[in-house]
DNA sequence: TAGCGTTGGACAAACGATTGTTCAAGCGCT
DNA sequence: AGCGCTTGAACAATCGTTTGTCCAACGCTA
């Protein structure tokens, strides 16, 4: 019952054609002449078939495959499975396909890049990293094929796109500046990477924005984990008074961890601390309370980054890095003015 | 500096051999019998040249890709990025690759299988699935390849790899009785879907197997959203008096909206309302307070969904279904004996 | 020494598409 | 009428593997 796909040979036999006319026909490719009564007569006869090319042959004839890969360090971070929505959704659009490697982090660096690229069977790699590798950039230059980082930029590395920190941190920021919040404290991410940086630079630039001290407010690292965030919550209610009566966290995972600290200490959300916290995510509004949020496009990242790559593999000039400025702020339940 | 990938005719002409003797040793062909000086001599050279095989000329040769297709409704539910990662996991252990696909509620339904395996590009596909489409397996059993799905039996799909339900869901109720509860809710899944039936049969069974009337104790459906628990917990709190002690929750989402309802109202987890929910993620520990609930191989579940397609790709007759036992429970903050 | 079976490896034909080249008509021009 | 030019389509090479077939050399037996 498992009949033998039809290719371009047989529609060449039906159209009483050569398959190169018919290839020439399906492809599009106008340069060649061909008879609009032959065009259409090979193509009542594809439809009829139902014919599909394979995508192997093609590949193989033009060293294409028409599919992008996608290297991600971890999957359940709605950041990177928004990102990830997002390249497929892009990539679909332009008849690409998707091939998917995680990045095991016992691995050899970069073992999944190479097996994907090495092997011909994809054509561009779209790079998603929290960490700074140095060895990444060889190994990914290595491999020959063009990549596009997402959501973190690097020396050495013309390809990518991130989001803008700086301005996500001051909307944020600016939030509780503006409900009358003197005294913010900052959870905030890898002080080493990008993100982290970035968070951190604006969230001094909103407070010297507001006429308050940027070196005086307390800044607690907390990575990008729920025990991070909890640990560095600790860490701050632990240090000395006076203690801020708001927090803006690098990230809502931190966010959620910190949160579970308040509510075991006793102090409430939003009216003893009020918190806000950047990317926006289905479980902002599962935890208690709900959390206010500056959203951020990360699926438009995934979405840029596979276009940006698709472009490059078409041979364009590099796409340079673009910089996606925060969508929204969302207002929830945990931010509200200071209790005093 | 973008050499040339180096083939086997490169291999073949630095060990001064054919590129079909190469061919042989390098495939671990040992049909054919080749002196063990020139199967050195040509893996010396292979390991000299550092030559990768290309994957799309060997597809096209032997009509299989070592590439599995993945099909996920949302990629931002735990449980399907956990089951993606296992798939991948295992895949990569047999040399397989995961091309990854959407199905966009939107677009007609199962375009995206149909994008993937009729252009050769994959020789399985493993499908996840919420709902229950008669289309979707008649669409599937037209593409050709083999495939399997996760999460969900259907009638006329023999090869499925799914949660023992009904066990997990006696896990739960089992602790809540444990715990002294009698008076137990269940927020269900969807009522005519093939977990949600599983999880609600396992609900009755414990309450009949602990001397509860299993008839009486209200059911709610909830589905799997946020918001669909929260309204089913609304619903369950309006209902008559008396209320439940505690509730059963068919999935770690709708749990949450439940937690959200019950704050509101002004009713203490675990004191007033003791909450256990099916699945372990992250998010059970991001809520206030942490979740109860029943852990599940979900990763295990794309593993072994992978392992049985690539048994079906290679021959082997059909996997059958396989049922895998929840793991354990984890006891977090949520339940707690009743008040009185 | 002739004949025969084994063994090790080369030859060559696919797989299904793309694409440069060739070739036969058909046309207008002088 | 002969010439060259354009047009439409066939021819054929090629991408890098895999795999069936064939062949030479060798060792053995009779």
């Amino acid at each position: 019952m498992r009949r033998r796909k039809s290719g371009l040979r047989d529609v060449a036999q039906l159209a009483g054609v050569d398959v190169s006319t018919v290839s020439r026909v399906l492809t599009g490719n106008l340069q060649q002449r061909v008879s609009s009564e032959t065009r259409t007569r090979i193509l009542e006869a594809a439809k009829a078939l139902d014919y599909q090319p394979n995508a192997l042959a093609r590949g193989l004839r033009t060293s294409r495959t028409a599919t992008l890969g996608i290297v991600v360090p971890q999957l359940d971070n709605p950041v990177f499975s928004s990102a990830i929505r997002g390249a497929e959704l892009a990539a679909g659009r332009l008849a690409y396909s998707l091939l998917i490697a995680h990045r095991d982090s016992g691995q050899r660096i970069g073992g999944a890049y190479r097996r994907l690229a090495e092997t011909h069977r994809v054509d561009g790699l779209l790079v998603a990293s929290l960490d700074s590798d140095r060895d990444l950039l060889v190994e990914l230059r290595g491999t020959g094929v063009p990549f596009v980082l997402m959501n973190r930029q690097a020396a050495g590395a013309a390809n990518a796109v991130v989001l803008d920190n700086e301005r996500a941190a001051r909307m944020a920021v600016g939030h509780l500046v503006g409900l009358g919040h003197r005294r913010i404290a900052h959870l905030a991410g890898r002080l080493e990477g990008y993100n982290g940086q970035g968070r951190l630079a604006g969230f001094r630039a909103a407070l010297a924005e507001a006429g308050l001290d940027p070196q005086s407010a307390p800044v607690e690292p907390a990575g990008y984990s729920v025990e991070g965030g909890a640990a560095a919550m600790q860490r701050l209610l632990a240090s000395g008074e006076p203690q801020p009566t708001a927090v803006f966290a690098a990230s809502l995972i931190s966010a959620t961890g910190a949160l579970g600290v308040l509510h075991a200490a006793g102090i409430a959300v939003p009216r003893g601390m009020s918190v806000v916290a950047l990317h926006d995510a289905p479980v902002a509004s599962m935890v208690y309370p709900a959390l206010t949020t500056v959203r951020t496009p990360t699926q438009e990242m995934g979405e840029k980054a596979a276009e940006m790559l698709i472009g490059l593999i078409g041979g364009e000039a590099s796409g340079g890095t673009i910089v996606l400025p925060p969508d929204d702020l969302v207002v929830r339940a945990s931010t509200a003015p200071p209790a005093d």
